[in-house]
DNA sequence: GGTACAAAGTGAACAGTGTTCACTTAATGA
DNA sequence: TCATTAAGTGAACACTGTTCACTTTGTACC
């Protein structure tokens, strides 16, 4: 979106922007390493020489400076995906591709991807509850979750998923599983390490199986033509 | 664990005991509302009449005392896995229960849930790597996630589930799964509303479908007797 | 060039946070 | 009754996000 060349709007456009990225980037690599506690914006003043209130020249607020940093993460999931698709593998080695994406790049910066989800919207408040579909379907979330609509509805129509599916619902679910992964293995160090002996598996080894799980569970229960009857859910 | 009956210790300790209560009750009232951040040592006080400064005779930080909240999320969930598998239904069905358990129990209390799960611990520090096995499994999280491994064993031993699965990648597999589901449901208001047209999903038809998908990926890959198949919920 | 105006940047302040510590008050055991 | 210990307090410290009157800087126009 931003532009990398900086060839547009006026010098004191280009000369804001600079400083607003400065400003991001300082934001982007405190936040990496302390996460949302080691992050202030008097630290970030500190880090760019400028001072506090300066950073509200550029960001409402901190709310709004780290609203930025989360949505990045659904841009890099959505480049790492595009490249998956694009590697013209098979439908099934495409989907477990995708779904390991989504745990790579959530893994890759924890802190980032931890805050993407960490408002706990109040519970009376439930104004806003029309038309969410499309808003949600044009923000990046609902992209990424659209990939995976997508995934389900091709795999219903080559017969790989079971065509009773909901696209909606069977998508719900595997985004879940994909999430509750990644932020296990973001929150609980024990869950990679933990094994009774030193035979610990290796991390791949636990996603790879987890993914596998995932599609297994969405796959037709039966050989599709002549004796498929004992589908369960048809 | 804490006896309801106030007939041990000394006077003073059941003084002291009743006065730690309220704190907690009160912590538990605020941090059901209002998350973490409307909870903070100052409020906690007014709310019990003390000073700031008394809270700190009982617990040695803000951290120590939400640890306690925290705990009590898998204690509760002990619980109602427990009543389940009392109910003497059949295994699929038991199964289905305490996964379905896990999901109500977490998103009874979201902030509690959230919380439970919230620290990051620090990239370097993995210096507690060894017996990390027996301390997890020693922890109420530890006992949670036993469940789940038993579940697996279980299955695979009365034939429900692929014979060849490991106990313990499966058991995490099952865990990240109901995890991610929790999360995004407290996390995601749009995740129950989400859908094209006024016709909603009901939050149960997706909460059981997921589940359902979740066993039907560790199940056994063919027949395991000439006709018992058809049937889901046996 | 000089000038008016808007934008960028600053420092001090406010209200809030977790935490500590010297202190007073209350309860206990000898 | 008195000494010792625990319970409880108020003021302070170092921090937080945020605001606001203020100065500096840059830009556009005459």
């Amino acid at each position: 979106m931003d532009s990398d060349y900086p060839l547009e709007g006026s010098p004191a456009d280009r000369r804001r922007q600079k400083v607003r990225e400065s400003i991001l980037a300082a934001a982007e690599r405190v936040f990496a390493c302390e996460g949302e506690n080691g992050l202030s914006i008097r630290r970030l003043a500190e880090e760019i020489d400028y001072s506090p209130s300066a950073i509200y020249k550029y960001f409402g607020s901190k709310e709004e400076l780290l609203e930025e940093l989360k949505e990045a993460f659904f841009e890099r999931l959505l480049v790492a995906v595009d490249r998956v698709q694009k590697s013209g593998r098979s439908f099934l080695d495409c989907s477990a591709g995708c779904l390991k994406a989504y745990v790579e790049t959530a893994t890759a910066r924890p802190h980032h991807y931890a805050a993407a989800f960490s408002s706990i919207p109040a519970q009376d408040e439930q104004a806003p509850r029309t038309r969410t579909w499309e808003d949600f379907m044009n923000s990046q979330k609902g992209r990424a979750f659209h990939v995976l609509i997508d995934m389900v509805q091709q795999g219903k129509a080559n017969g790989t998923f079971d065509p009773a599916l909901d696209p909606i619902i069977a998508a719900k679910s595997v985004w879940a599983s994909c999430h509750g992964l990644a932020l296990l293995l973001i929150h609980l160090p024990a869950f990679e390490t933990v094994q009774p002996d030193g035979i610990s598996t290796s991390r791949e080894a636990s996603v790879d199986f987890h993914i596998q799980t995932i599609l297994r569970g969405l796959r037709a229960p039966a050989a599709p033509t002549p004796s498929s009857i004992c589908g369960t859910g048809t």
